[in-house]
RNA sequence: UGCGGUGUAGCUCAGUGGUAGAGCAGGCGGCUGUUAACCGCCGUGUCGCAAGUUCGAAUCUUGCCACCGCAGCCA
């Protein structure tokens, strides 16, 4: 292994080949790999990105680099010795690239087991420190989002991907343990009226030139009647790809509900889309989410998924990425070990909506909105139950039915609907779910009320129509997860690019 | 989208009617098994854009743009 490691290495980059002082087999291995005690010893090849050099007069050089295995850098000793110490290492600023070829030592120094006594460095890239944007030095988050692909390069984005990562895989594998069944729903979609949102429209349609047919047509109506025409001729979507107007998803749910129906538990996961103009810290135009959704599974149920899928995804995290951890904990937010910690130990608290409000009311707290029952509850009031009356994420459910949509089950009270909202401190709504309305003629009703046509949700009732089945499921928005997580207070900073309205620059 | 705030050097910010400032980054020198290294010296500008008030505007007024925060829509 060793030897087809190096022998690929010295393929790739000639220049290692004519270095007579690098003869020896060396392991191509991660900064993670370097870092730890048990590599003393070892000669290998680490591969990344300069964070910083110190230049030491008596005759070498630190450099320390980073390839986003772990947070922190090996560091390396040049020494002025290796000969292009001068012509190359000592130009050696953030942000350029190396492979180092050395032996791993322990390290004398403070804040680290281990270093790197160079061999050979080989330069694959300098940065040039005038015109390179990152400084050695912290910067505004602000900033960093106008060079979103640069900013991966710094402790806080290495952090977050690296997290985020690990969400991810522990909600597969927290599915997969469960018998989930991993399911692709689709990104475009033709239905217009999902009902969760704006949305984005997809065509094939060259728009201006409709536009300009528009404008053409226009004129002519204005030159035959004298008057401008109330009503434009429109766009013909039935010419356009999918013969009907089609958009970007909003939800996979009713979709993964089809699998639901004949496969038992499945869930989906992937980018959702909502037009909507928001402007704030905790909503994202593009992102992703994790939707469950399971037969058989009754509200309950449902509440003790989304439970587990967080705890599994907490513990993992603290687990896993100790390192990162630490970093959110000293820089972002000094409470965020200590709170998920907690989390994972404690059961979430379960209020049906009715209590909430009575809490509200009788809290003595002043609120902007009024509390009254029937009104859907204001992030003020949210933030009041998680933060200062119970300091831990609750599961509110049992709405009223006016405030939820058409497919949420009527309770046997007739006034509230099965629905399920997990909210956590800080960010608010996590997950939002609900056992679904399995009777055909409730669903439609519902339909009805909200001012929708069955006609055009004729497959989804006919779930209902054909061995319907009590059925739950909820939606999980990964970036809120990751966001309470590490404390980060933007979503834009947890997305590797964030599109909002006005920003699709990267 | 509504309300509020901000916009000054590469970055972070001070400057509230009278010739544009600091720290960091950068350059030069010194020192050092260093670790956001340290010490000394040096340079840095359409003061977001446009109009207006004024003898004079970074500073006051109006409009626009961008960003941030709060709220709504939600995940």
């Amino acid at each position: 292994m060793a030897l087809i490691a190096a022998t690929r290495y010295n393929r790739g980059f000639t220049r290692f080949l004519h270095s007579p002082r690098v003869e020896q087999v060396a392991d191509i291995v991660s900064v993670a790999e370097a870092r730890r005690a048990d590599s003393v010893g070892r000669e290998v090849v680490v591969q990344g990105w300069v964070r910083t050099r110190r230049d030491s007069k008596a005759g070498f050089s630190f450099i320390e680099v980073n390839d986003g295995s772990c947070f922190g850098n090996v560091q390396i000793i040049a020494e002025a010795a290796l000969p292009n110490y001068e012509s190359e290492i000592k130009r050696l600023s953030p942000g350029c690239c190396v492979g180092v070829t050395g032996l791993v030592k322990a390290s004398p120094g403070k804040g680290q087991a281990t270093e790197i006594q160079a061999a050979a460095v080989v330069v694959h890239g300098l940065a040039d420190v005038e015109s390179y944007p990152l400084q050695k030095k912290g910067h505004s988050f602000e900033f960093l989002r106008t060079i979103a692909h640069l900013r991966p390069r710094t402790n806080t984005f290495g952090a977050v991907a690296r997290v985020r990562n690990r969400a991810c895989n522990s909600i597969h594998q927290f599915f997969q343990e469960r018998g989930f069944l991993y399911v692709h729903t689709p990104i475009i979609t033709a239905s217009d009226c999902e009902g969760a949102g704006a949305m984005f429209q997809v065509t094939a349609l060259d728009l201006a030139a409709e536009a300009k047919k528009a404008v053409e047509s226009e004129k002519g109506e204005k030159s035959e009647k004298g008057e401008k025409s109330e009503k434009g001729p429109g766009i013909d979507f039935s010419k356009d790809f999918f013969n009907r107007p089609a958009y970007l998803t909003v939800s996979g749910q009713l979709e993964a509900e089809t699998f639901a129906c004949a496969l038992g538990k499945t869930y989906t996961f992937g980018p959702t889309f909502r037009a909507e103009n928001s402007n704030t810290p905790r909503h994202l135009a593009e992102f992703w989410m994790v939707e469950p959704e399971a037969a058989f599974f009754d509200l309950w149920d449902d509440m003790e998924l989304a439970e587990g899928l967080l705890k599994r995804i907490f513990r993992d995290v603290l687990q896993e990425c100790p390192e990162d951890m630490q970093f959110f904990n000293r820089r972002i937010d000094k409470t965020v070990i200590e709170t998920l910690e907690h989390i994972v130990e404690s059961e979430f608290l379960r209020i049906s909506y009715s209590d909430a409000i009575d809490i509200l009311r009788k809290s003595g707290q002043r609120f902007e909105f009024p509390t009254a029952w029937g009104n859907d509850l204001q992030v003020e009031h949210e933030r009041f139950l998680t933060e200062t009356h119970f300091r831990r994420p609750v599961i509110l459910y049992d709405y009223p039915r006016e405030i939820k949509p058409f497919y949420m089950r009527v309770n046997d009270d007739g006034r509230t609907v099965r629905a399920m909202d997990v909210l956590v401190p800080k960010v608010g709504e996590i997950v939002g779910g609900s056992q679904r309305e399995e009777r055909l003629d409730l669903l439609e009703q519902r339909m009805r009320e909200q001012d929708l046509d069955p006609e055009s949700y004729w497959w989804y009732l006919d779930l209902r129509r054909f061995g319907t089945v009590p059925h739950s499921g909820f939606g999980l928005g990964l970036e809120r997860v990751i966001q309470f997580i590490t404390g980060m207070s933007n979503i834009r900073d947890v997305i590797p690019f964030p599109r909002t309205p006005g920003n699709a620059e990267f």
